[in-house]
DNA sequence: GCTAGTCGATCA
DNA sequence: GATCGACTAGCC
């Protein structure tokens, strides 16, 4: 039946682009195979092809574009017609423990499996296929013959140059001879003088190119100015060395020469056995490491300070011992230096260590050691728990209750969560650790589903710091306005700095001023794509969106009237800039997102802080994670209250674990460190907890299960994003009457909103958003699962689905 | 996600 | 009547 198809279409030839067997039956010794590819569809689509194991890369045919999945089964037939995988990209690079995993979350995050496996395997660690374009023996002949004229004929010389060229080399080469290369790379295959092929590019080899003399350096004939190729023989006197960490422009001349050869080396063997001795433990500790057995998952909740990590050392010792690997999660590794470091110090090359900013080879060849069982130990930030360990005998997340180990786009898994699936699947012992956990986990442990170990005492002598809450409406005003530093905090502070000691102020926004308006005209300054305002930077002397990144330059003027801009609000800068002026001569130091952006910048100045050098270390909240100095005496809460403020139930949550955390810094040797806390809510209960997590839980939980907030409920927020308000909303409203229509066919299922977000439009997209709630977690799961077939999101509109979020907003 | 093929709107 | 751009279905 044509009926939809105009005549030239239906006679039209079929597309070249198929290969013309598609959908013929099985050729002998072919199966069908389901395959997930990273695609935003939910079912695994079939291919034919050979028997492979389940995990093999594969890179696939898919309408005009070919894929990269990996196999997943064997499928026993396809209703629509199949087409042959094209290559096979290596080795099977999960196993069935993983990929059982790797289902898991696809299921529970209501995720793609293909773009859950693409998220969990950084790119380029198996096999992958190129582009290239090779000469053809007609190529070949014309070149000699009668080579083609103008941009065609030196695009056929440089590709003949090469055995295999891409288009993106030739572009690099030629950039100044040609202007077309895609139109003469045209010409030439339309002339048959060249053709395209994919060509397969190996994985990452586990080996390095190492570099060695092999004859007498008198060979080279050296000038005095060879500088460059002698500091190599220099260095290559004490034997090889890899080419990595030498000039490459001096080996390649005494390569020349015949002076030196390369060779390739496998990576470097691990070094055995402890690095630094184990420090002796205490008698909570030694609890703690011998409670820890088997498969399970412990909570421990320890003070700051209270010497968690030697706990997690000796965990992590006890499993290698028993020849199994062990899987550390930290909140941010360029946060955690000190924690990285020690586990490094503790098992040397054992340790593979994973964070965002090592590059794409760094990152293959740390998953290649672990893989390969040269590395033992991994430490990384969320991503990490996607690590390819066979053995796995310890999973460890530090800080679990730190917001970073939500991964806020993509396959929005949660690492913590994920730590304990994994856990379970690979029957290993999981410790989830903090000073402030999670209600959820605490909950857990309450409930008896996770055991509960305690640290009360802190490892070193330092005394429990002592809290003042400070009332800001109390505080007397300096030229009408309300101070940034109350006059208890700042004499604390000259008494810390007169004792010689130092003092951390917190205060949780970046920028200068957080507001811009005209006082002539009344003109604000607001993001055009996000309806927020604009944040005043000082040092950049700029405007800055901090949700967008759209920024423009400051006048003092405004651009419209001409009078004079007047800026609101307070941001660490400011902040910085009061401390200077109350603390003249004093060394002070700023830290937050703007100072910190340089890669290595954030241990600079903490090391400055940690030495002394810096007496005053000002931030956001940065500075009240994960790192302990001597001779804090005072640690200062200067704002909170946005914090508390913000429209989200864990709002108090937040504020007790980082105003917990930075009591924490304060205290030198054995003498309590001062701790202040300004604000303009000092009657709000958290404030009397700070400290004492069983009291906050104990409020806190009441709260939660009045209101059938996690942990008493689990919570998705689906969010519609449109440029056109309307098509945002409208998508919400529909949403809400379908899935309200759902929800009455299960127990306790609540389908909360529409509402706005939070922030009602983000980088020109308006966003609405609706709350599913489901207190009876089965129940919900089988509407979730119901529901998801279902929800496809109207043109124009995006839906974002959010399992378990950290954010109403 | 991408892309090709559909459709209506716009211009000489 | 041809060309351009927004929109949508289908990809295995």
């Amino acid at each position: 039946m044509f009926a939809g198809a105009s005549l030239p279409e239906a006679f039209a030839p079929p597309p070249e682009h198929r290969d013309e067997e598609a959908g013929r039956a099985l050729a002998p010794g072919e199966v069908y195979l389901s395959i997930a590819v990273p695609l935003p569809v939910f079912e695994l689509y079939t291919w034919r092809g050979p028997p492979l194991t389940p995990g093999t890369p594969v890179r696939v045919p898919y309408g005009r574009r070919h894929l990269h999945g990996w196999v997943i089964a064997e499928a026993a037939a396809c209703a629509v017609p199949t087409r042959g995988i094209e290559q096979v990209l290596g080795a099977p690079e999960l196993d069935s423990e993983q990929l059982q995993f790797l289902r898991w979350i696809a299921d529970y995050y209501l995720s793609p499996l293909g773009e859950v496996i693409a998220a969990a395997i950084p790119s380029g660690a198996s096999a992958r296929t190129r582009h290239v374009y090779r000469a053809t023996t007609a190529g070949l002949d014309a070149l000699a013959a009668d080579p083609p004229a103008g941009e065609p004929g030196t695009v056929l010389r440089e590709v003949i140059a090469h055995r295999s060229i891409t288009k993106t080399g030739l572009e690099r080469r030629l950039y100044s001879e040609v202007t077309h290369v895609d139109r003469a790379l045209a010409a030439l295959l339309e002339d048959g003088l060249v053709v395209a092929e994919d060509e397969l590019v190996a994985a990452i080899a586990d080996t390095e190119t190492w570099v060695e003399q092999v004859a007498d350096a008198s060979l080279a004939g050296l000038t005095p100015r060879a500088v460059k190729a002698r500091t190599v023989l220099e260095r290559l006197l004490s034997g090889p060395a890899p080419l990595k960490e030498l000039d490459r422009e001096g080996v390649r001349r005494l390569e020349r020469a015949g002076v030196v050869r390369r060779f390739e080396r496998r990576a470097e063997a691990p070094a055995v056995g402890p690095v630094s001795a184990p420090p002796p433990l205490n008698a909570e500790q030694q609890v703690a490491v011998a409670a820890v057995n088997g498969p399970g998952v412990w909570l421990l909740h320890g003070v700051t300070g209270g010497g968690k990590t030697e706990v997690y050392l000796a965990l992590a010792e006890k499993t290698l011992a028993e020849g199994r690997q062990v899987l550390f999660l930290v909140p941010e590794i360029a946060l955690t230096p000190q924690l990285t470091s020690r586990v490094r110090a503790r098992f040397g090359e054992r340790v593979a260590v994973l964070h965002s900013a090592l590059t794409a080879a760094e990152r293959r060849k740390e998953w290649h050691r672990l893989r390969a069982g040269e590395a033992s130990v991994a430490v990384g930030a969320r991503s990490a728990i996607f690590a390819p360990i066979h053995q796995l005998g310890l999973v460890v997340v530090d800080e679990e209750h730190d917001d970073s180990y939500k991964q806020d786009d993509g396959v929005r898994y949660h690492a913590r969560d994920l730590a304990v699936v994994r856990g379970r699947v690979a029957s290993a012992a999981v410790v989830l650790g903090s000073a402030t956990p999670s209600l959820e986990s605490w909950e857990n442990a309450r409930s008896g589903r996770y055991t509960l170990l305690s640290i009360r005492e802190r490892a070193t002598a330092r005394k429990v710091p002592q809290l003042s809450v400070i009332d800001m409406r109390q505080e007397a005003k300096v030229d009408g306005r309300e101070p940034m530093i109350s006059a208890t905090v700042r004499e604390a502070v000259a008494d810390a700095l007169a004792a010689g000691g130092k003092a951390i102020l917190l205060y949780n926004r970046r920028g200068y001023a957080t507001f811009v308006e005209c006082a002539g005209c009344g003109q604000a300054y607001r993001c055009p794509s996000c309806e927020v305002a604009m944040v005043y930077h000082q040092g950049a002397s700029r405007l800055d969106c901090h949700y967008c990144g759209f920024f423009r330059t400051f006048s003092k003027d405004c651009p419209k009237c001409g009078g004079e801009l007047s800026v609101l609000g307070k941001g660490t800068e400011r902040v910085e800039e009061a401390v200077i002026e109350a603390f003249p001569g004093v060394s002070v130091a700023r830290m937050d997102a703007d100072t910190t952006s340089e890669r290595g910048s954030h241990a600079r100045i903490l090391d400055r802080f940690r030495d002394g050098e810096v007496q005053l270390l000002v931030g956001t909240q940065i500075v009240a994670k994960g790192h302990d100095f001597p001779d804090v005496h005072v640690a200062a809460v200067l704002g909170v209250d946005h914090i508390l403020g913000m429209p989200d139930f864990r709002s108090a949550e937040r504020t007790f674990s980082l105003v917990t955390q930075l009591c924490g810094r304060a205290g030198r040797g054995a003498v309590a460190g001062r701790v202040f806390l300004q604000t303009h809510h000092p009657e709000h209960p958290v404030f009397s907890c700070i400290g004492n997590m069983d009291a906050f839980a104990e409020r806190e939980t009441h709260y939660r299960r009045v209101l059938g907030y996690p942990p008493y409920s689990r919570l998705v927020l689906v969010r519609f994003e449109a440029e056109d308000r309307p098509d945002a909303r409208l998508a919400a409203e529909a949403f809400v009457k379908s899935a309200r229509q759902l929800a009455a066919e299960y127990i306790d299922v609540d389908v909360l909103g529409p509402a706005v977000a939070t922030l009602p439009r983000l980088v020109g997209r308006w966003r609405y958003q609706v709350v599913l709630r489901g207190k009876n977690t089965a129940s919900f799961r089988h509407f979730l699962l119901a529901g998801h077939r279902s929800w496809r999101p109207p043109p124009r509109v995006r839906m974002i689905v959010d399992v378990d979020p950290r954010q109403l907003s």
